[in-house]
DNA sequence: CGTTAGGTTGAGCAATATCAAATTCGGTGG
DNA sequence: CCACCGAATTTGATATTGCTCAACCTAACG
């Protein structure tokens, strides 16, 4: 059986071109830029590698291209909370602030590869040569600050099995836009554990919740692999909506702007 | 009875400036705009006011000068979960995304005054004219993201008392950069009702909770007025630390980047 | 003074955690 | 191919945290 997880006619080192591309257009130059980093010899990390640690200087970003990680907190008696898991063609360690210390740790969740970006950190604030890039990159931080506060909505309002549709649905969007989901079904190498640290749930409570929507026929999961069967079903229980970044610049507006604009 | 909310001798106009300086050393001619913009005309808003909603698009940005505001996600069922609260100092609808929507609801939590700061996006990206005052926007804005990351992981992995003690010396720390909070008291002007819309708990717990706490000996709540009477009691229950935004640029950096830096 | 929003208390209950013991799965060496 | 090992998953029983509902209290305010 093919793994599905990537459509098969697009070179295997354009998925940072297509990520980026469908944030903000790109010109030639600047998917070749990307495609220049995907090219690069990689770095390979067992399952457990950390590859950042929190209060810990930053290094050269790099950008996985395959594998998942996790950014985490971790608090006494073991417990351990995942902020966000980055996907294949997310970047760890990128930012523009001078010597910033990482605000969580870097944990890879499966074997996974990156690709070295010591470019990128310019391109993001180089609207001259790479526009097009460096707005991607504003959006895909924008993305990455929306889904914070999904996640801080999950944990603080909704229910296990709320959150889990919710979370599920997110995840399913975020990797629709690289080409790596299908229909509703990826691959998702993260132990029931991980996802209970994500979730803010107990291990056992994370099987109880998986094991009924396995048995309302809303998901399929073995070996690592997902299928949401029926998203529509998993929509209305978690209450999903994806990001919207951007008014359409629908009418032109008025060359002055609105007289005495007021906030009530 | 004095309110004690603010050092006697600074001027009213001030809260900007002082702020930001605190994020990073800002010019004479810095702190003048900040002033300037400080010292407009106030727009007034009622406890419940709908500053900003959810999707919409963005307006001329506002500082606030007095008094809390939330931001805020809505659910089925009439639940709702506030993603950060807004102190005096902080900015509401400030972005520099092109057309942004905003992806929460901002509401005013008590009585509060807000100033226009049509030209404080501009200043953000400029780096010639006004270079510290963007660092320290940018600076702002990292601290921001460390607080949502704190928020998320008191939700996923904290107890009630925990999440409590927790978020009460965060806004401690964020008070006291605004000389807003005297040895750790300060007028906190929400609602048990938004208290629990914050911390992920029922109205019920957050009032059981607050009531042990007392009990303990450890806070005092009176009429809007929060003391910590035992900082330290609450940080080791609380796991809180503060944000560190950057190392110390401690020796100088060698003019030729580290050869192959590695990840692991 | 009556009204009302916010705060407090008690009782019972639901969701989720904890603990402990299987069972299954994916390798791996013989 | 098989036996074995450790990790991951599953199951059952019980404990706990925090929720819901309903009532009552208190202080601020017109």
């Amino acid at each position: 059986m093919m793994d599905g997880t990537r459509s098969a006619n697009l070179p295997l080192t354009d998925l940072l071109a297509i990520r980026f591309a469908k944030l903000h257009p790109l010109s030639e130059h600047e998917r070749n830029v990307l495609r220049l980093i995907e090219g690069r010899p990689k770095h390979s990390h067992r399952p457990d590698t950390v590859l950042l640690s929190e209060k810990a200087e930053f290094r050269v970003p790099h950008f996985i291209t395959s594998g998942w990680a996790s950014c985490l907190r971790e608090l006494g008696g073991g417990r351990r909370q995942i902020i966000k898991v980055l996907l294949p063609g997310d970047a760890i360690g990128l930012t523009t602030r001078p010597r910033p210390l990482s605000f969580t740790t870097v944990v890879a969740l499966s074997s996974m590869r990156t690709a070295e970006a010591p470019e990128i950190t310019v391109a993001w604030q180089d609207r001259v040569r790479v526009p097009g890039l460096a707005a991607a990159l504003d959006l895909a931080a924008a993305e990455d600050e929306f889904f914070l506060i999904n996640h801080i909505t999950r944990l603080g309002r909704q229910t296990a099995y709320e959150r889990m549709a919710n979370w599920f649905l997110e995840v399913d969007y975020r990797l629709s836009s690289r080409g790596l989901s299908s229909g509703g079904a990826f691959q998702m190498p993260m132990t029931q554990e991980a996802l209970a640290d994500a979730l803010g749930l107990s291990v056992v409570h994370v099987n109880r919740t998986l094991q009924q929507m396995r048995r309302e026929g809303r998901i399929e999961l073995t070996r690592g692999r997902l299928s949401l069967l029926d998203r529509e079903a998993l929509r209305e229980a978690g209450e999903f909506s994806p990001p919207q970044l951007a008014a359409k610049p629908a009418d032109p507006p008025p060359a002055v702007p609105a007289p005495q604009p007021s906030v009530h």
